[in-house]
DNA sequence: TATTGTTATACTCTATAACTATA
DNA sequence: TATAGTTATAGAGTATAACAATA
């Protein structure tokens, strides 16, 4: 009591969004500079740890995972292959579609470059957390991230 | 135990900063929807946001605070004040600066249908949370979005 | 008829550099 | 000389619409 409604909702704007989003720049952009001496954006980065997580996809379904259009995937897959990271296998099943593949070299620069290049600037960026903090911080964001019932993907 | 650095590393990379990515998308992009019936922008929002709390700042000072560009804060300065919500009145103590200020238009906007909509959003949007892990959220939030130690602004 | 990948195209956002007026 | 605002311009990044191959 003694704050209006209006005054809530100015106090309320003013607080998880804001933060939530000057953390994400903040932390996008420590990434980004991490990445550059890999000549890999952190778009790009995503598109491999889809799909070693998740085996060989279509274009558009990766796009799905990452929220990018299919037209946008094609410039991203271009780059990934052209530096031998990614390959174009066809869908015996649809043959329209390609079977976007991990390679030998995509796999290792994952596992021995970026993956220990960006676990660092977590390392940095979270490690001002003490353990329990980052515990809750995953699982509230987890919560978030997730789209709210009954908004499922179209 | 039993889980390899590499292991590690991909574990970790797959956390907090995608989910943190995830989230903060999420969030903004449903701002920018309830924000759309208003023909304002989320960052347009942003400006009259922190004009509300600072008082009258020159076009620069805005733009420190929202991490946008000199050159491109003229447009969004442009814009609202085409719209009536912000006036360039000039700073006395130098003159070569701008006071940006909320006009009485600006300021009724802001309490009576852009704190209140926005404030909605996050009500949706982190509802699905308890008061405690709200709580939780913004304090961890707030240590992320400071920069650490000795990375103050140039 | 619908869908995958592709291309051309346009649109938005942003920053860089050069200019002006003040300091 | 340095700084606030402005402008022109160019570069990302993205999406839309139309097309070929396949379903």
């Amino acid at each position: 009591m003694g704050v209006s409604e209006e005054e809530q909702a100015r106090l309320l704007a003013r607080s998880t969004g804001w933060l939530l989003n000057d953390a994400a720049r903040a932390l996008n952009q420590r990434l980004e500079e991490a990445l550059r001496a890999t000549g890999l954006r952190w778009r790009e980065y995503g598109v491999l740890v889809v799909l070693e997580e998740a085996g060989p996809l279509s274009q558009q379904e990766i796009g799905r995972r990452l929220a990018v259009d299919r037209s946008t995937m094609v410039h991203l897959v271009d780059v990934l292959e052209e530096r031998g990271l990614v390959a174009r296998g066809r869908d015996r099943a649809d043959r329209r579609a390609y079977a976007i593949e991990l390679t030998g070299a995509g796999q290792e620069l994952l596992a021995h470059v970026l993956h220990p290049l960006t676990a660092e600037v977590h390392e940095r960026f979270a490690g001002r957390l003490g353990r329990r903090d980052r515990a809750h911080l995953d699982r509230i964001l987890g919560l978030l991230a997730a789209p709210p019932a009954g908004e499922g993907p179209a």
